[in-house]
RNA sequence: GGAGGGGUUCCCGAGUGGCUAAAGGGAACAGACUGUAAAUCUGUCGGCAGCGCCUUCGGAGGUUCGAAUCCUCCCCCCUCCA
């Protein structure tokens, strides 16, 4: 195991809070002296099997523990899950089945390796402990906190404020975060910046049942591809990191040269003053930002894939979008047909559009074409003979096999 | 339990009897420009084989030649009082 410095330096590389990093040396120190690893706990949601680079800041740190030796324990919030949203949006979670859970912890273990180590990772449900505690204990533990404190959590203080309701089980949500870490006995949780106040949750509840409180660490939220969100897969500006080596480099390259920046800080490997290098090349105007923005596409992608696919990816992009040419493995769609097919309706049975009108649209905005040919005529008509590309903007693009 | 204020198309938000598929903004999409960046400009933004028809303004009924707008009942949300 690393010396307490080099274990601190590595911890505290990227984290925006540490709460408090007396209490972090003082377990570390302990953990060192008598060999025994910190259990390092993070949760993660039921209902979101598809891990986005948003995760990964998260894994990672969770990664650098486990390279330090520590044990990770990565925890399913299942039965917090169906409990319902945390979040205070209004849409109500449906509950899973066990069967749902069971689908979504594989789904999870698979992704979840391609960072973390499977040696040093215990896959933990709390409904494990949560399925237990009885209506009596619950209360119990609802009387350990108070509502004052409760809207000290600045999103429940402005919702109170603004006269947006919040739910009573909205409170018990923190409270039962908390209570996995006793449960747990964690030495150290990590989450976003957002689960601050679950995080310190946990602390007081390990503090009044007489554990040694939870190190807090907190992870700054990645911003999505818009760029103004965070990451997220409902407002579908991610990046998962099972999507395909053309898809992650090509959204790489397509974010902002701003936001660029901010993804090689909680992304990337290379330290702070290679990046403020970087930076300082293109203010300069020495290196292009494409090319700065190339390196992290690229960099991602071999993450997730490999060295030369990641490469392939970068040909491909240029070949598609530099060249304006085709990429390799464009998608195929098979369509039996009789006769001949009127084209908005062909796009929509393609799923390139969302209807025949806004199929019509696009054809009017000149946005469509067959082979290589713009259509203008809202009324044309295809013959379905052989293999036709079809072309719907920049990027929709589909091949139509007729049969 | 009492009093009041609300629910409009993806989001915010105008609209109080016809000119309203419903202002304005945002998001999104397409076109131009470009580095699939930003900014900008233009256009589109319910459905339909489209200059017409159909379905939309919390839900169900009703008044009217005509309803997002008026009436009745119901559902949901918020605030204050208890």
């Amino acid at each position: 195991m690393s010396s307490i410095d080099e274990q601190i330096k590595l911890i505290e590389r990227g984290i925006i809070d540490c709460i408090s990093r007396e209490e972090l040396v003082k377990k570390l120190e302990k953990s060192v002296a008598t060999g025994i690893p910190l259990r390092v706990k993070a949760g993660f949601d039921p209902t979101a099997p598809d891990l986005h680079l948003g995760h990964t800041v998260l894994l990672q740190k969770l990664k650098h523990f486990q390279d330090l030796g520590h044990d990770v324990y990565f925890l399913i919030g299942d039965f917090t899950g169906m409990i319902g949203d945390p979040t205070g949006k209004s849409e109500t979670r449906k509950a899973l089945t066990r069967e749902d859970v069971a689908r979504n912890a594989e789904s999870y273990k698979e992704q979840v390796f391609k960072i973390l180590d499977p040696e040093k990772t215990r896959v933990v449900f709390n409904s494990q402990w949560l399925a237990e505690l009885d209506s009596f204990a619950m209360i119990r533990l609802a009387s350990e906190l108070t509502v004052a404190r409760m809207l000290e959590r600045e999103d429940f203080k402005v919702r109170f404020r603004e006269g947006n309701p919040i739910s009573i089980h909205e409170f018990l949500y923190p409270l039962i975060q908390g209570y996995d870490s006793v449960a747990l006995e964690a030495d150290v949780e990590i989450g976003g910046t957002d689960q601050l106040f679950n995080l310190l949750m946990g602390r007081d509840l390990q503090r009044s049942r007489k554990q040694a409180p939870q190190v807090v660490l907190t992870l700054p939220l990645l911003e999505g591809l818009d760029g103004v969100n965070k990451m997220s897969k409902s407002l579908g500006n991610y990046i998962g990191i099972t999507e395909s080596a053309n898809d992650i480099y090509g959204k790489v390259l397509s974010i902002s040269d701003p936001l660029m920046f901010r993804y090689y800080e909680l992304l990337s490997d290379l330290t702070g003053e290679q990046i403020a290098q970087l930076k300082r090349a293109m203010e300069e105007g020495s290196l292009h930002p494409k090319e700065i923005k190339k390196q992290l596409a690229r960099e991602l992608t071999a993450r997730f894939h490999s060295v030369e696919a990641a490469e392939q990816a970068e040909q491909n992009f240029e070949q598609v979008f530099r060249k304006g040419g085709l990429p390799d493995d464009i998608q195929v769609v098979e369509i039996s047909a009789s006769g001949d097919l009127w084209l908005p309706q062909l796009l929509v049975d393609m799923d390139l559009v969302k209807s025949t009108s806004d199929g019509r649209r696009m054809i009017q905005q000149n946005a469509v074409s067959l082979d290589g040919e713009k259509v203008t005529d809202v009324k044309a008509v295809v013959k379905p003979q052989g293999e036709v590309l079809v072309k719907v903007g920049k990027l929709r693009y589909c091949k139509v096999c007729f049969r």
